[in-house]
DNA sequence: TTCGTTATGTACTTGTAAGTACAGAATTGA
DNA sequence: TCAATTCTGTACTTACAAGTACATAACGAA
């Protein structure tokens, strides 16, 4: 047919979201982008479209890739209270240290204005909806555990905020044991 | 002595300011900044020094409205539960609904991968370590309204990081009763 | 091998934003 | 009124980044 793409895109959007997640959307350029992955402009172009879609490409791969852990680790047999904790504590290399200090991409993203593209602010609604969604479920499914009087929809939205904020404060790269501490106490409202 | 300057310098950071928040640091240009203020780009050099040099004096008189409000809600009478669920409630207008869009400049900022200047980030810090350095201590000052055990250093934290994940999870415009809510569960913390 | 087709790389255009040179305006002190 | 000084506005330079034109390379099919 004709002449096949020497790259692979999977690759490159996973550059591109290095790239981006370091930086952010404004501050990286897409010379950047070319520089890191070999690939020149007018390929990433006639790949993916414009600086815009390609971004948007990256961050909903981005969220696609946290749902999937989500999904596998809420679904898990055992204790509700149990599935959560889990699901909190898997963060804490992303909350922490030197390697939380760049955050999270949805919520870096979320909190940067430029990004008022419609696009953008829809994926990241989707992607806390669908998150909050299955924390919710499994409080439902597991509401037996916990004291009377609880509220799994008021409670799933909390832990959503616990998890924006650890993520929003990770970069001051805070320590994992103090990370850990407030997880345990938020734990607390699951009683 | 001499031509004196035809402009406030506070009203000119009170507009920069307003202009930051809705767009970011990166994605204002100094020309939106001399539309808005209606001061030209030479007098805004003169009086603050390049961007980066203007974007730290507005987010340094940010941080001190916001410490010295927080400063007069915190050091209120009566029990130390209230006076945070005070504070606590007193963001609500910044988390919810239209006005809680653009979140707060502060965190606003820590998101931004671009503003890695190191001023930036020190600003940020030393606010971030300014505020819950009073919730801790109106905690310890009243440590005698909580339960046994009850740890007012990780409860300051944890209080932080849910009003870091309101401000956060403010740009998807939440309904107000339900950040209401989450700070009335988080209030549980304080038994 | 040759043709049609699609990818690639170089080098360009274009737009925009940061920062500044300079001439002239506004003020106070003499 | 003049002089010294500092501010202001216009218009510029410079840099950089988004996006693209175009010539060429690489493939499969016939």
């Amino acid at each position: 047919m004709a002449r096949p793409r020497s790259f692979d895109p999977d690759d490159v959007l996973e550059i591109a979201r290095q790239v981006f997640w370091r930086k952010g959307f404004q501050a990286t350029s897409l010379d950047e982008i070319t520089a890191a992955s070999g690939i020149a402009k007018p390929s990433l172009y006639a790949a993916f479209g414009d600086k815009n879609a390609l971004f948007l490409k990256v961050l909903d791969r981005y969220h696609d890739g946290i749902l999937g852990w989500a999904e596998r680790t809420l679904a898990q047999p055992g204790p509700g209270r149990e599935a959560i904790r889990q699901w909190l504590t898997g963060f804490i290399p992303y909350c922490s240290g030197e390697r939380g200090q760049h955050g999270c991409l949805s919520i870096n993203s979320a909190t940067d204005g430029s990004l008022d593209q419609a696009e953008v602010r829809k994926s990241i609604e989707r992607y806390n909806r669908r998150l909050e969604e299955l924390l919710r479920a499994r409080l439902r499914a597991d509401r037996a555990e916990f004291r009377k009087g609880f509220d799994p929809d008021i409670t799933a939205h909390t832990i959503m905020v616990v998890h924006a904020g650890l993520l929003a404060l990770a970069h001051q790269r805070p320590d994992s044991k103090q990370v850990k501490a407030v997880i345990d106490q938020v734990m607390g409202l699951l009683a």
